[in-house]
DNA sequence: TTTTTTTTCTATAGCGCTATAGAAAAAAAG
DNA sequence: CTTTTTTTCTATAGCGCTATAGAAAAAAAA
């Protein structure tokens, strides 16, 4: 086998080729690497969410791995890089997810339900890094944020569209703002998946109902 | 006049006699004190929004009000305690007004317009004091946070009383969760609030419009 | 086993940041 | 004008943090 130069450039291949492989705990470690590649954004992801970018420091996410300071950079060129990389992580596929949800043909209803299932349930399940993903992202620089920009616009697209549709199908009303209420909905989405992390006892399934209801019903009494 | 021996003394007396005094440019300034660290609250606002708590300097601030950046610990003992008044900054002025919106006696609509217009024209006003509360509060150690704490659930609970009478009498749909809708009214709010002060193209009342139409009416088609 | 490759560790250079002390300047009072 | 009080400045102690280098340990290959 060829010397790793850099270690770092095993990076895409890795994520590209065994997603998931953190679960994957059996069997000989081929891939310690991206294994533990996949570790490392963990925790950062767990640490950048709860004490912030910058308030979070490179010893606090060693800790974390239960690791040395010094040893994290093998994993990490920098700490912008693990911020960026725990800030795209698993976006893609996100992004994937909701095309799928978008192109199925149901009713609309169950549609913004499946959309806001999907949003809600990638914040109990990516561990923090959807929350770091919208809390974090304006501290990185601007070139490394390119990525992440495009992502979260055509996951905007998306939503857009959908809303669009149910207009011409006469599922919404036709005198919303598609843009306006895409960004709403994320917002929603957003606050309660943070307050679905701070508070354990809070229930993501009567979320995502309440959620929409909510956006699909409003809160005014119909029967007036 | 008696010797200041700590400067710091003088606050709470001059945040609560002369409110505004920042405004108040003409005259002689007997009350340079007060006036100047009120000037220090909002340059620390605009740091901490735009850099974030940890990610700001007090060297920003410093800069950001024109002074050096020792002399910026004549008006806050710490970095930390600076977070805390900006956190705090004119919050008891903003429940008091959502007190008296809460008590006046107009239809349900209008209500809640001026909820989410007191709310939002905060954003515009407070020059980021509001956003720094929402997104950097956590970082302040729990005793700097009992009176932020304190005042926010009172405007929550102002919050979801309203929507309790609106249920009494009869606006409102009976099935709704008064404290998940006060949750997310407050996150909608939070998410527009933000975005009207990152984009500054946005119009603020039809953001204000949008946001009532959308938490009162829904989404969908009631032709159906 | 020996050699090569991968992973982790220790130690530290070097920088920037908070907070303080004391002097200096500006303003107000006497 | 002189004295006192308020405000700002300069300089720096002291700490913690990022990132690097090179050794050491562990794992894999030969």
């Amino acid at each position: 086998m060829l010397a790793m130069t850099d270690p770092h450039n095993i990076i895409e291949l890795a994520e590209s080729t065994i997603a998931g492989a953190a679960a994957n705990l059996r069997g000989p470690q081929k891939h310690k690497y991206a294994h533990k590649k996949l570790l490392a954004i963990e925790a950062a992801a767990k640490v950048f969410a709860d004490k912030g970018f910058h308030g979070a420091t490179t010893q606090d996410i060693a800790e974390q791995m239960g690791i040395q300071q010094g040893s994290l950079y093998y994993y990490f060129k920098s700490k912008e890089q693990a911020l960026q990389e725990v800030c795209e992580y698993g976006f893609d596929r996100y992004v994937e997810r909701m095309k799928k949800i978008c192109a199925k043909d149901q009713p609309f209803e169950a549609k913004m339900m499946a959309i806001i299932t999907s949003h809600l349930t990638n914040y109990s399940h990516k561990d923090s890094a959807m929350k770091v993903h919208n809390e974090q992202r304006l501290y990185l620089p601007v070139e490394r944020r390119s990525r992440i920009k495009e992502l979260g616009s055509r996951y905007r697209k998306l939503l857009e569209a959908t809303l669009t549709d149910g207009i011409n199908s006469g599922f919404l009303r036709a005198d919303i703002d598609t843009h306006f209420i895409a960004y709403s909905i994320i917002g929603i989405c957003n606050s309660w998946g943070a307050n679905l992390i701070r508070d354990e006892s809070l229930n993501l399934f009567e979320t995502i109902e309440q959620c929409s209801d909510l956006i699909l019903y409003g809160t005014l009494n119909k029967n007036l």
